[in-house]
RNA sequence: CGGGGAGUAGCGCAGUCCGGUAGCGCAUCUGGUUUGGGACCAGAGGGUCGCAGGUUCGAAUCCUGUCUCCCCGACCA
């Protein structure tokens, strides 16, 4: 591609809305440009880049026996009423009606369509098992789009359904994708950890994510020192490194005192001398799923200086979403105390208490009365806890829940999925085969996304430097970046014309900057897009039979003599992929 | 949804408090000089100041409404 007749626009300036360095450099590069919120348009570098990216996903899932189809982006109200996800997916999404008043939603996953697609087909045993994907278009109405196609609104994505006879098959089908989405991280050449994960909205019961490194990630991960055990923060168990014991024998008498004024565990703290750890803390949600009337109190009570962990309140309470946090006015009508001054003691609403607790003794808690603590609390006499479980977020320095030593933590940016369904989807939409003994069974599912966008844009996220992207040879929208440094000078030209043409012939993709500018621009421009090779081919050069190739991750330079230059340059190409 | 900030030329911004002919840098165009890490000089084009009302002789500026964008939060007990 030569420049002069591509549409490369660059920016000097770092656009005013954009917040992280793979955001910044997509817009300075002319690489992506906002049309709305979380809604893009790819120019023609994320067009190739993106397009690559595609293609190692097909060629990894082709290669496993998965088949290719496209799903509508437009689609009825009444499929998605037939999983109740109409409603339960709220605002996420976006729904409007045509000229005759029927309801439609834009696709924001696909497993209505493609569950109401192969329930026509699939009528015996020997239908399955079968894997189908496609790569398309989501919308989803984000509360809060950001981070460029990190978090879009309009975006990407390639998902894949396993329809299998029955749970064996479908964990067989699960650890299939397991594999090919391990083989097409690795084919992308960046850092990345697949770990356990929580399954959403989705549903289903085992689930992992991959994510792309990066200290901008949206994901707290816990990885153990030997990388055998990796899982979501909002998954992970939390084990203190050396266990919390209290070192008193027996309980003592319990006592209400004064406490005006002090509302935060970190006054209490202060106050009364105890460091946070060894103080309780009571936390006031609503069991109760988004937008009931009744709001169903419950509390939980964790060590001060630990944090709750929404996702496994969620799952203890069997939600579908994470709980709401009770307002004030609520806390106050449930324990008669305003927040601050609450406690599990004589409370009438479920106490779960977490783990860390389980070993404190004669602790202090809100004495539900404003302006008054209790000291020498104990659970099981001084109040029942409902259930003891573990609710706290783990954290780095934590012992790791394989015991193989203790968990570090990372950033992530979440760019697949994967989770195994089971007949989640398939019975609520009467998607049934024959078995070998005519018995009507439901078909076990799996679904697997990939954001294809956003992992065009993680990958920036993690390779770049001060100069701007370095992209590895497997998604660069070109292998080598043509600096023709004299265009005016006719033998340069031609010359870098013709190895223009041979490396094109040897597969070698090449954007030849062929723009009547200076040496310097090209060579900002050619930095900030970031192809992996740069060849400066100037007049200078050409007389002294000595071209230089740069290699944008190392800035090192070689020089190269002219008659070398297509063979050194393909072949370093080669070596990178 | 709650809190904060911002909409002025393609991009980045000043001007708004204190109303009086629309500015700067980059980019673009013309001419010239330059020519290996974002050149220089001279000139030119480009804006219903987000939108709609209102106040005023006069509004980018004051008032009201509205739309859009950005950031933070949704874990205080």
């Amino acid at each position: 591609m030569k420049w002069t007749k591509s549409y490369i626009y660059t920016l000097k300036e770092t656009p005013a809305d954009a917040e992280i360095v793979s955001h910044k450099l997509m817009v300075r590069g002319g690489y992506i440009k906002k049309v709305s919120q979380g809604i893009f348009t790819y120019g023609p570098l994320a067009l190739r880049s993106i397009r690559k990216f595609e293609n190692i996903v097909r060629e990894e899932l082709n290669k496993r026996g998965c088949v290719e189809i496209l799903m509508p982006m437009v689609q009825p109200k009444e499929l998605w009423q037939e999983t109740n996800r109409w409603s339960e997916m709220g605002k996420n999404l976006l729904k409007f009606k045509n000229r005759t008043d029927q309801e439609f939603c834009l696709g924001a996953t696909h497993e209505e369509i493609i569950t109401d697609f192969i329930r026509r087909d699939i009528k015996s045993y020997r239908d399955l098992p079968v894997v189908l994907y496609q790569i398309q278009t989501k919308y989803r109405d984000e509360i809060r789009p950001r981070f460029g196609l990190l978090r879009g609104r309009e975006f990407l994505m390639k998902d894949a359904y396993s329809f299998d006879r029955d749970a064996d098959g479908a964990i067989q089908n699960y650890k299939l994708q397991y594999a090919a989405y391990t083989a097409i991280f690795k084919r992308l050449g960046v850092n990345f950890v697949s770990v356990k994960a929580d399954s959403g909205n989705i549903g289903g019961s085992m689930s992992e994510e991959f994510h792309i490194l990066a200290e901008a990630g949206e994901d707290a991960l816990l990885v153990s020192e030997n990388g055998d055990f990796a899982a979501n923060v909002e998954v992970c168990p939390a084990i203190d490194a050396t266990p919390h014991v209290s070192s008193d024998k027996e309980l003592k008498v319990l006592e209400k005192f004064a406490t005006t004024g002090l509302k935060s565990i970190d006054d209490l703290s202060k106050f009364l001398k105890i460091e946070a750890k060894n103080l309780v803390k009571t936390l006031f949600y609503s069991a109760a799923e988004e937008g009931a009337k009744d709001i169903k109190p419950v509390c939980v009570l964790l060590r001060g200086s630990d944090e709750l962990n929404s996702v496994k309140l969620k799952t203890l309470l069997d939600l579908s979403n994470p709980p709401l946090m009770l307002t004030d006015e609520e806390v106050k009508q449930v324990t008669t105390a305003w927040p601050g001054s609450c406690g599990p003691v004589g409370l009438k609403i479920p106490i779960y208490m977490d783990n860390g607790v389980e070993g404190l003794k004669n602790y202090v808690v809100g004495a539900n009365e404003d302006g008054f603590h209790l000291r020498n609390v104990n659970h099981d006499r001084d109040f029942k806890p409902t259930k003891i479980a573990d609710l706290r977020t783990a954290r780095h320095g934590d012992k790791s829940p394989n015991g193989k030593g203790l968990l570090k933590s990372y950033r992530g940016i979440e760019v697949g999925h994967i989770f195994y369904l089971g007949s989640k989807y398939s019975k609520v939409m009467n998607a049934s085969y024959l078995n070998e003994k005519s018995e009507a069974t439901f078909i076990e599912m799996g679904c697997y996304g990939i954001g294809i966008s956003r992992t065009v844009q993680a990958v920036i996220e993690q390779c770049n430097d001060k100069d701007g992207i370095i992209w590895p040879v497997s998604i660069a929208p070109f292998h080598v970046h043509i600096c023709l440094l004299d265009p005016q000078d006719a033998e340069t030209a031609k010359y870098t014309n013709s190895i223009y043409e041979e490396l094109l012939s040897l597969g070698v993709e090449c954007l030849l900057d062929d723009r009547e500018e200076r040496p310097g621009v090209k060579f900002k421009d050619a930095d900030l897009l970031g192809m992996p090779l740069r060849l400066n081919i100037g007049k200078r050069g050409v007389s002294a039979n000595e071209i230089e190739m740069v290699i944008r991750k190392s800035k090192e330079t070689i020089k190269i003599s002219l008659k070398n230059v297509v063979q050194e340059v393909s072949s370093w190409v080669k070596s990178q992929m």
